[in-house]
DNA sequence: AAACACTTGTTCTCCTTTTGTTCTTGGTCT
DNA sequence: AGACCAAGAACAAAAGGAGAACAAGTGTTT
């Protein structure tokens, strides 16, 4: 899926988005519709992506007519990403990027090495992987040695599963609660208690999407 | 790789490194994404060897626009050299093939799809991917929901976790121990019992050598 | 046919975040 | 000293998002 165009990374976003799924609208699909498939809430501000692929002519210009967004000619002749049974698979190396233990830095590998693994455990976003060291997590079945794809990010929702910064050192996976004068971290082992920082003294790196172990 | 352009030990590296890994990013990568993959901390470093790369004609200008870094036609069409960071994918795929419920016979998909799944959570020989329901091997943090790859083998050494057919028709995921006179199979879950059989009602279908967990 | 409500494409403003760029500081080699 | 490199601060522009408002199309009712 190559950008001979020059789109931005969002234009590109869409297109591809258009390309993959052309098959399966039945109809054009109009604004709304496409910003609710691709998780966007703005007509507008899809437009103006849409208008950069309408310069681009990947799609056709529809002069106010109402009748949804559709590819020109030559963008249909795209080959959708080449697939078995449907199934996406973009290979799409992930980073494997060191060791995490509860309460140390993280340790970073001085190579960084690759693992392809399947979208089943992953998210659209910038992820990369850590192998765990220690038992924090082991209630919810996280255990040592396993490794755990963090989707990058600086913000996550109460409840979700973090790595976590401690005073700009320390790294450690834990559950993340926020308050508005604290914020908690909280290990998933009955024998470990909740920690309570600061809220700028917590910086979150992501947040767990995925895990994997071998038995090996 | 070629040295035509002299090139600093740095700019090499990545230039190296975009040629190796230019069909694995989905966009061009940002100098954020590049460090990050690279290792680095410093946007700014990395922005200097790049400008060394646009300099020599590697890598287009980008003029202010924010659309990552690309390659121009000309390092476009470097063969990725085969040994740097280039990784092998055996584009191996493992067939996702159904759900495995303790006691109940394997639910076979109708149509099978596939996993890319990285070569450290599955074995040289065939294996294939389970979806796992029930909580039979809780304690063991395989969950409700979880993906198994399992080897696929007709016997196991005893501890081995296996797939298990019992009956010819009821399919189950425990842990094995074989005896001249019996079977049994051991869930790990606490509240549940080892089954003892006799040894030909128990037939391996597989080991597992792997698992896998989303959290999206 | 006229009136009406509703949908859809379009344009606009306001705002936040991301990204390329530049600079300064300091370290490590030769 | 000079080349190379890393880290980080600071900045301006680009990119992206939300939402309001509008206009032209579409469909329904009267």
């Amino acid at each position: 899926m190559q950008q001979e165009y020059n789109l931005t990374r969002k234009q590109q976003e869409v297109l591809d988005f258009l390309v993959a799924n052309q098959d399966h609208f039945n109809q054009p699909p109009t604004l709304d519709e496409l910003c609710f498939a691709m998780g966007l809430k703005s007509r507008g501000s899809l437009h103006k992506h849409i208008q950069g692929l309408i310069n681009a002519g990947l799609v056709e210009a529809p002069n106010r007519k109402q009748r949804g967004v559709r590819l020109t000619e030559h963008s249909m002749a795209i080959k959708p990403a080449s697939n078995v049974n449907s199934h996406k698979f973009d290979d799409h190396l992930t980073p494997f990027v060191g060791a995490i233990a509860a309460g140390t830095p993280i340790e970073a590998l001085e190579n960084i090495s690759y693992m392809s693994i399947p979208d089943e455990i992953k998210t659209e976003n910038s992820c990369y992987i850590l192998q765990v060291k220690g038992d924090s997590m082991i209630d919810d079945g996280i255990f040592d040695g396993d490794w755990v794809i963090i989707e990058q990010r600086s913000h996550a929702r109460n409840g979700e599963i973090v790595v976590a910064l401690i005073d700009k050192t320390d790294a450690t996976l834990k559950y993340i609660e926020q308050y508005p004068h604290e914020t908690v971290l909280i290990p998933a082992n009955k024998n470990m208690r909740p920690m309570h920082f600061q809220p700028q003294q917590v910086e979150i790196q992501g947040v767990l999407v995925g895990q994997m172990r071998s038995y090996k």
